[in-house]
DNA sequence: GGGATTGATTGATCAGTATCAAATCCCTCT
DNA sequence: AGAGGGATTTGATACTGATCAATCAATCCC
C-alpha cells in the first residue's frame, strides 16, 4: 500500500468529476482535498473489514472496489461494486461507527481516503458539503434499491441483459461494449456464480449477443430490451 | 383519503420519536411540522406510483407501507417496508425528481406528508435539517445493504430466523413475539412467496419455533442463532 | 517456447424456491 | 356465537441457479 499526497493528472480529473465533489465550490473543495490522502493498492487487497472502527471513507480514483459480506461458512456476497468516481462508506458519517462489510480491490486501484471526523466537522459548518453528502448517499440508496428489485424480479439472463443495456448507448440497433473488469466481478455484482453468468451469456446468444473475452457485441439492442 | 392538519396524541408521539425528527431543535421542528399534512388511508391504497413526479416524501405514523416495483408482467417485488417512524422517498430530495417505485399501505395507515421543495429549501438554510436528512437516508442505505446481503447469503429459513431474532430481546433462552402485520407482508419483506414463508416457519419447528396466528414462540433463542 | 497459473466455459447433479391447486385456518363482522 | 371470506398452509410439480468436476483458453514467466 503505497501512500502519498500526490495525485496524477488522470486521478485528479476523476476526483473532480466524482459526483460527491463535482458540485462543490472552490473553498470546500480545497479544504476537502487538503484532508485527503491518496493510496495505491494491489489487486485483492482489503481496504477495510467488517467490524473495524469506521474512521475513514474512500473515493475510488482508479480500478474497482468490491464491497461484500461474509457468511459464517465463508461464502461471500457482493453488496456493491465501486467504479472510479464512486465513494464508499461515506454513509457511516452520521450513523454507525463500525464498517458493516468488507472492501477489497478487484484489481490494482488508487483511492482517496477521507478522515471521517474531519469531514463530519466540515459538513457541520459547510451546508454545501452536507448537500454533497446527501446526494452521494442518496445515489447509493437508489442503486441498492435497484439491486434488490433486480434480484427479486429478474432471472440471470434478464439481469445480464439489463446490465448490458445500461452500458449501451440508448439509440442504435447494434452496439459493442467492453467490460471494464473481469467477468467474475460482474457475476458477483449481479448476485450470480461465475458459471451462471457464463450460461446467461450463452443463453443470450439467441437474441444476438456475442461475447469474446471482454468484448460484448449486441446485434439488436431493441430485441435485448424485450427480455 | 382523509386529510387533515390535526394529529392524534399517539401519532404525535410517533412523529417526535421518528429518527428523522428526533434530533432536531425546536425551531426546525416547528417549521417542518408547519409544512406537513396528515392523511389517513385505508388498506391497500397507493400512496404514490413509480414514474410520478416526486413532489413529496412521507413519514409513517401508524400502519405499514410497502415500497415495491412491478415487472412488465405485473409481478411485484418488495423493496422496503416502512414501519411507524420510518420516512420514505426522502432520498429523492437532492437527486431524482421521479418516484422510482410504488408505495402502498399494507393496512389502514396514517402518514405525514412533507412537501419536497419546502424541505429542500429548509435543508439548504438549516444545517440541522440537512444532518437529519443524511442520517435518515444513511439508515435506509444500511437497511437495503443488509437486505441484499441477506438475500444473497441466506436461505428462506435462515432469513426468517434472522428476522425473528432481530425482534427478540437479546438475552433470555426463550421468547415470544407478535408479528405486527400479516405474514404475506413479512414474506414480501424477506423476498419470499407466502408459501415459502409458511414452509420456512414449519422447518423451524425442529429448532423450537412455534407459530400460531401472529404469535411466534421461540423455545431456545440460542439454538435459533445457529441457523 | 513450453510448462504453470489463472480465468472462463461446459456438463451433470442437486438444493432451494416459485407456482398452481386444494384444503384449512383464523379473523372480523353481524 | 356463528358465518363468511380472506389469509395461510399443504401438496405436487417445475424451474432456476448453485455446486462440483473437468475441460478449455489465455497469460505469465523464466
Amino acid at each position: 500500500m503505497n501512500s502519498s499526497l500526490k495525485l496524477s493528472n488522470r486521478d485528479r480529473a476523476v476526483l473532480m468529476k466524482a459526483p460527491f465533489l463535482a458540485g462543490l465550490g472552490n473553498s470546500a473543495l480545497v479544504r476537502l482535498m487538503s484532508m485527503m490522502t491518496i493510496s495505491t493498492l494491489p489487486a485483492r487487497k482489503f481496504v477495510l473489514r467488517e467490524g473495524e472502527s469506521a474512521d475513514a471513507f474512500y473515493c475510488v480514483l482508479n480500478g474497482y472496489v468490491r464491497l461484500f459480506r461474509l457468511s459464517r461458512e465463508g461464502r461471500e456476497a457482493d453488496i456493491m461494486v465501486c467504479a472510479p468516481g464512486d465513494t464508499f462508506a461515506e454513509h457511516l458519517l452520521f450513523s454507525d461507527n463500525v464498517y458493516r462489510c468488507n472492501a477489497q480491490t478487484a484489481e490494482p486501484a488508487t483511492l482517496a481516503r477521507f478522515d471521517m471526523q474531519a469531514v463530519r466537522d466540515l459538513a457541520q459548518q459547510d451546508p454545501e458539503v452536507a448537500k454533497a453528502l446527501i446526494a452521494a448517499v442518496s445515489r447509493h440508496l437508489v442503486g441498492t434499491m435497484d439491486c434488490i428489485a433486480n434480484d427479486r424480479l429478474f432471472t440471470a439472463p434478464q439481469r445480464v441483459a439489463n446490465y448490458i443495456l445500461s452500458r449501451c448507448p440508448a439509440d442504435g440497433s447494434s452496439a459493442s461494449i467492453r467490460l471494464p473488469f473481469q467477468k467474475s466481478l460482474l457475476a458477483g455484482m449481479l448476485g450470480l456464480a461465475p458459471e451462471a453468468l457464463s450460461r446467461a451469456f450463452s443463453s443470450l446468444r439467441r437474441v444476438g449477443v456475442t461475447v469474446r473475452g471482454r468484448i460484448i457485441q449486441v446485434g439488436d439492442v431493441q430485441a435485448l430490451r424485450n427480455i
